[in-house]
DNA sequence: TTCTGTTATATTGTACGCAACCTAGTAGCG
DNA sequence: CGCTACTAGGTTGCGTACAATATAACAGAA
């Protein structure tokens, strides 16, 4: 029957999709009181580490395109969390810094990943571990697989 | 050290929101042959089994808000693939129920849940089920455990 | 130097996803 | 019947995502 078929992949790609927005939910209370979506708090923590970066390195660091990372940047410029500038070396690229306020952002931003960790994995530190490494472990093999066939997909698309 | 801190729970979450979308940019592909998009695609499984359907009952299967959900069913509608209605019964409610287009859509979907277990998991047949039953444990758990921890916030919130 | 191809980013258009609000219809109660 | 509360969907506004296209700057060859 037809929906046995479905039910295999189906039911993990649909668990996928409504993971990621279950957990787009326990971020956004904590991120608003920050006054930062999910996708520009990657983007502070990004800057937080490096301290600077360029359009194209954020683009890659989040996996996200230009026609997403552009406008970010610029609300987070409106925000006054960034500054962006050309470079004199070279007037196509352009580097983002971080102002004072979004220096001191990350003050503020110290609680989330505790208070994301509790309501993802559980408040048990000691089971916290165990979950942690399986949940990983499993993400990271189904990103890999998914990562490979595209660029098989993308390689016979050329030819 | 700050970022000791981070990167646990940050690991995770980059994780699953990378694995939603390269699972996204594995369906589009399969889905544009169909002239259909993932959410609309969720929709047309669950008219597919039901054959109809009200608007709250499609936006509490796919966990989706009406904002979503009612422009989606305009655009299926304008696809010619759905037809919308307003009971008699109850002219508040409104009735989704599958055109001839769309149940013939079914047969050219038959092959898409296949072709996404062999990005997803992997060719050998024999791997899958092993991999399909760890991923879909572990991503039960979190779900289950972000559903339960917004609960109590939510409950938190009314006091 | 000029032409050509490439690179880095920006813009446009379409479709989610969700909060906040709006509206019409229904139900219950006096 | 008239009032009130509730319910089912729809609308608006904002912020992603991403394909497709545009633009300006750079780099290398003729």
């Amino acid at each position: 029957m037809a929906h046995e078929q479905l039910t295999l992949s189906f039911q993990l790609c649909f668990r996928i999709y409504a993971l990621e927005r279950e957990l787009m939910a326990a971020y956004r209370p904590l991120l608003d009181a920050l006054g930062l979506t999910y996708p520009q708090y990657l983007t502070m923590l990004y800057l937080w580490e490096h301290e600077k970066g360029t359009v194209g390195q954020l683009c890659s660091a989040l996996s996200l395109d230009t026609g997403t990372m552009s406008p970010l940047l610029k609300r987070l410029e409106a925000s006054g969390f960034i500054t962006r500038r050309r470079l004199r070396s070279d007037e196509r690229t352009v580097e983002v810094t971080l102002t004072e306020k979004g220096r001191d952002l990350e003050e503020e931003a110290l609680s989330v990943p505790e208070r994301i960790a509790g309501c993802l994995l559980t408040n048990d530190k000691e089971e916290q571990g165990r979950r942690y490494d399986e949940l990983k472990q499993v993400l990271d093999q189904a990103l890999e697989q998914l990562r490979t066939s595209r660029k098989a997909r993308e390689a016979a698309a050329v030819n």
